[in-house]
DNA sequence: TATTGACCCCGTAGCGGCTACAGGGTCTAG
DNA sequence: CTAGACCCTGTAGCCGCTACGGGGTCAATA
């Protein structure tokens, strides 16, 4: 019995519309239909989406993932490239981080000693509506 | 001279368009126009302008703004609706910076000991294409 | 005065990465 | 034989802008 969308989805936790969406941009083959028009996939297909799979659980994003999907299937190419999508992501994460560090530092600045009481009194809104205004 | 929607956008930090959004959307005030059927604003487009440009740096949503922006002009209101939408995106900054945290420590497992040579033996691809495929 | 260039207007479409319909067809178990 | 779970297509929606096309307006300069 063929593979179906939905085992394929189920095998690989997507969602069936996502696996459909990455066949239209490119990022999964089109498969062989059965004779009632369902798709049919094989292992080679369960491979490559749980490929993408990892590669966005990871963060990369559809571009890169593609990037790496058409290094990884050149077996004798030179890995450098894709080391190079990785550090390049890794350096992308580390700069989320910081942005994000730095944005919850400011955050907690805002919230401090807010105690109830009026609005015309929150430190809250005046943290947020400053001076320059 | 009144304040066009340029003045405006360069004094807050904002494109011209994103104020035109902010209108559209009702984060911002239809506000008067000159006889050409300019936008012309004052001080209150400003601050209002000011303080939504600074929550969204913090990284509160537009829904959260709109509800800051309504909680804040009802100034003998209670603050503590506001305090909970703070602490609400608090938690949430927390639970990005985790998750940002886990990718990063996944991300560097995946790109250790690549030194080059052949796709085949890259590790970073293997570690992306697990067995269970 | 004519023209340049910077500004303004509006409406719509695009970005990423899905997700959710609507409106059908198919297959299987009871 | 019918209910329900699955499959198909195509399109529109989500967020928060951003960019475009095709115009009008205004101030300074040649």
């Amino acid at each position: 019995m063929a593979t179906t969308i939905g085992d394929l989805a189920r095998a690989t936790g997507t969602k069936v519309e996502t696996v459909r969406y990455y066949e239209r941009i490119g990022l999964l083959p089109v498969p062989p239909r059965t004779s009632s028009n369902y798709r049919s996939y094989g292992a080679a297909e369960l491979a490559r989406l749980s490929f993408i799979r990892r590669a966005r659980d990871l963060g990369f994003s559809i571009e890169q993932v593609r990037a790496l999907l058409t290094l990884s299937d050149d077996r004798q190419g030179d890995c450098a490239s894709i080391d190079e999508i990785a550090h390049t992501h890794l350096a992308e994460v580390e700069r989320k981080l910081a942005d994000l560090k730095a944005l919850r530092r400011e955050l907690k600045a805002v919230i401090t000693s807010c105690k109830g009481g009026a609005v015309a009194d929150c430190r809250i809104i005046e943290a947020l509506a400053p001076v320059r205004a």
